[in-house]
DNA sequence: CTAGAAGTTGACGTCGCGTCAAGCGCAAGT
DNA sequence: ACTTGCGCTTGACGCGACGTCAACTTCTAG
């Protein structure tokens, strides 16, 4: 058999191209654009037209695409047409994806925890945290403390969860509580780079629902260790725990607030 | 306490801003560009400037923004201030992170496999087809076939690779045969849909060492069903494989090639 | 001969800024 | 008083892979 054997006949128009391979005809065009895949032969009206060679081409194209590589990386593959070059690329096109997939691993299961944390349900710490706003005996103090509305607003925004998110609240903050007691065995200054992260970590949960400024997060902080019934969430976990959130969120308060 | 203390001093430039915040200036540009972040005021010269306020809405944005959310999602959220609606668009944007999650997951996968198969080390497929096109007697045979080129190039790509490559390779291989294996025994036609993705696959296996026309790929597959050594590797799993991939990639090839 | 189908090029939009480029205002040094 | 220079400003392009008009030409069928 003859190694060519094309007809004038068999050569495609774009639209057809395009079906067989299944891309659109932009597709084929811009493809043609970025010289990644020239047409055949181009009419003297500027149609193109595709043959055997370039829908071999495009399938080779469209085989790496699928394996998510770049037109770029893709076009220096099927330009070298070499075995080596293609292991090396693909190579590194592993490390890149491999890095992609966990960097949205972690973003899903951090928003997945966060979510999470807002659903669960009404349990101890919530209960002390967010009823201290509430309308019981603590509401009074609050309201003098950090002003009506934002009594309100927290009421609101806690009540518009259901049980389950006010539960899970609760996870994401056992976390921080927990890194707190760790930091505490270790024994980390307030200012130091492990507390100060601990302290951003604590002040997105509660931003979450609330923007605290820096006056009312470091009187927030300083509620923890003057109120009984907050610190013993903070301090069962390791003694002082409540003292050393406040310390470090007042410099945290001071460089970031 | 009042619930404004902002003196005329306490106000930032956009570079201190940005140090404290951790963002660039130009982001903050960019934020205010977009309406995503006013500055408190501007100078008659121009000049942004940032109080608490926007700091504190900042560092909100920024929570979410770690989170991988859009700047327009961002800008809802914070707009609306409202634990609900931040809860629903969580929710949208976890739905999209595990989509992207999975997504990279296949795709690294599939590169890795791909790159496993053409690591992995030489054994009985591999050695069949590719000791067909090397210096033993059925050398002769292959460049009438194929031509001296592709004979040649086809050598070079082999032994580029390891031991290891060439083992690997034969692990693609052997899913689609037993695909193959899989559509005799449920009765799959050669034009059916199932089969001609078995087809595109094993194509596009080929293809990553080799980039064969519609004639050379239907000699390929007529060789699979010709010569003995090569049947009996896609005949051992189910009898009739080797001859239902020839007429499937015939059926493949026009369409496709 | 004309209408319609299908092709063409050109340009903008996407997303979140990075990165020039050109120009202005203000403070320190000569 | 004048220059220097820093730091700010706006405006614009670039990235990646096309989708999506818009405006125009050409081919084909009636």
């Amino acid at each position: 058999m003859s190694t060519t054997h094309l007809r004038e006949g068999d050569s495609l128009d774009i639209a057809r191209a395009a079906r067989l391979s299944g891309v659109s005809s932009r597709t084929l065009r811009h493809y043609d654009s970025i010289g990644l895949l020239t047409p055949a032969w181009t009419g003297h009206d500027g149609r193109r037209h595709y043959e055997n060679e370039q829908l071999l081409r495009l399938q080779h194209i469209l085989v790496l695409r699928e394996l998510g590589a770049s037109l770029d990386r893709i076009r220096e593959i099927v330009d070298a047409d070499d075995p080596a070059i293609t292991m090396a690329h693909l190579r590194d096109h592993l490390a890149g994806l491999a890095a992609e997939r966990d960097r949205y691993a972690r973003l899903a299961a951090t928003v997945a925890s966060t979510i999470d944390s807002l659903e669960k349900g009404t349990t101890m710490t919530t209960d002390q945290i967010f009823d201290g706003f509430e309308h019981t005996k603590y509401e009074p103090e609050a309201r003098e403390r950090w002003g009506d509305d934002a009594v309100d607003t927290s009421n609101e925004r806690w009540a518009s969860l259901g049980k389950d998110g006010q539960q899970r609240h609760l996870d994401a903050h056992r976390e921080i509580v927990e890194a707190l007691g760790a930091a505490i065995r270790v024994g980390f200054a307030p200012d130091s780079d492990e507390l100060q992260e601990i302290v951003a970590k604590h002040y997105a949960w509660v931003s979450l629902f609330w923007t605290p400024t820096a006056e009312t997060y470091r009187g927030l902080t300083q509620m923890y260790v003057d109120d009984e019934r907050f610190r013993r969430n903070y301090d069962e976990v390791a003694p002082g725990a409540a003292a050393l959130l406040r310390d470090a969120a007042d410099v945290w308060a001071e460089r970031n607030l």
